[in-house]
DNA sequence: GCGTCCAGGTCTACC
DNA sequence: GGTAGACCTGGACGC
């Protein structure tokens, strides 16, 4: 656990919108069991080494506050007031905080069957400070089971990231990656057939022909921005429907064999159903859908704090 | 311990 | 445009 009498710690306060539960947001989707996210169930926080873009590693402490999300950050030498600034943006960036999710909230308290999203204060989905990041997480969930996604990312950021005094890692750069070797990817980070996107991938965001970043703020329709993620290889419907999510639309379900099942099992007692009929059942939702189809199949995680 | 089979999305070649 | 097979790994299972 990185703490030390010699490192500066910074304390401050996020304030949230209404209709928001940090709980909720950290177990929207399992992204908070990926490293450099850390759950600690002992002392309620989430952890996460942020690398803050003048290269300065910041490990940062969240915990739930009445108050908002309180953060402890703990850094080799004290934070000047812009890069304080950009831990919180960060960090408001992880959590969507500044998203407009007022139609979305409007939306689901008009469906009986959906109104417990809002008054559960769920709606926001955890991402990574990047794009970059998100992009190759979802890229490690490819074809593989869960277990295997959190053993590629644990490599990639104790093998690829930067450490931080106490043995936690930052999530690598697009330059660290695309300096790997395919045969180090398949050894040392088991990624692999993936291993060749995923280096392809870092070298066009690394050269700055790919700017992912920008997807964030793209004015590009949606179908357009998902042909755009599309043209990434390694990345089919399902991930670029998911990537999509983080991005802030939620136009497409990005079924998977998880997801396929939990609808066969909530809607027809297990029986399979064609992709069509899913996406049928859900068009009444226009452009929420994704969000809402999301959260209907978790939604047997609201009972558990920790769903996993 | 070893071998075999299977699940999991995406790409490519082929029809 | 649709489909089959390859890609790779961990886990389950049988021996």
């Amino acid at each position: 656990m990185p703490f030390s009498d010699s490192r500066a710690v910074t304390r401050s306060n996020i304030r949230v919108p209404r209709y928001f539960s940090f709980w909720r947001t950290v177990y929207s989707h399992g992204w908070c069991s990926l490293p450099p996210f850390v759950v600690d169930k002992e002392s309620h926080e989430l952890r996460r080494l942020l690398l803050l873009s003048d290269g300065t590693l910041v490990y940062s402490i969240l915990r739930e506050a009445s108050t908002g999300i309180r953060i402890r950050a703990e850094s080799p030498h004290t934070l000047t007031s812009s890069q304080r600034s950009e831990v919180r943006a960060q960090l408001r960036s992880c959590f969507r905080l500044d998203e407009d999710l007022s139609d979305f909230f409007a939306v689901v308290h008009k469906d009986r069957r959906s109104r417990w999203i809002r008054s559960s204060g769920s709606g926001r989905l955890l991402r990574a400070p990047t794009v970059f990041e998100d992009l190759v997480k979802m890229m490690c969930t490819t074809n593989c089971s869960w277990g295997l996604t959190e053993i590629m990312v644990q490599n990639l950021t104790t093998k690829l990231g930067e450490e931080f005094p106490g043995g936690v890692f930052s999530f690598p750069t697009p330059a660290k990656l695309a300096s790997c070797t395919e045969a180090f990817m398949r050894k040392e980070i088991r990624s692999g057939y993936r291993s060749t996107y995923l280096i392809e991938f870092a070298e066009r965001v690394a050269s700055g022909k790919l700017d992912v970043e920008f997807w964030r703020k793209s004015k590009l329709s949606t179908v357009e921005l998902f042909e755009e993620v599309r043209g990434v290889k390694g990345i089919g419907e399902y991930a670029a429907g998911n990537l999509l999510r983080l991005l802030g639309r939620y136009d497409y379900l990005a079924l998977d064999s998880w997801v396929r099942a939990k609808y066969a099992e909530i809607h027809h007692g297990g029986r399979k159903v064609s992709d069509r009929t899913i996406e049928r059942a859900y068009q009444k939702y226009g452009t929420w859908r994704g969000l809402i189809f999301w959260y209907e199949m978790t939604k047997d995680w609201l009972n558990q704090k920790f769903p996993f």
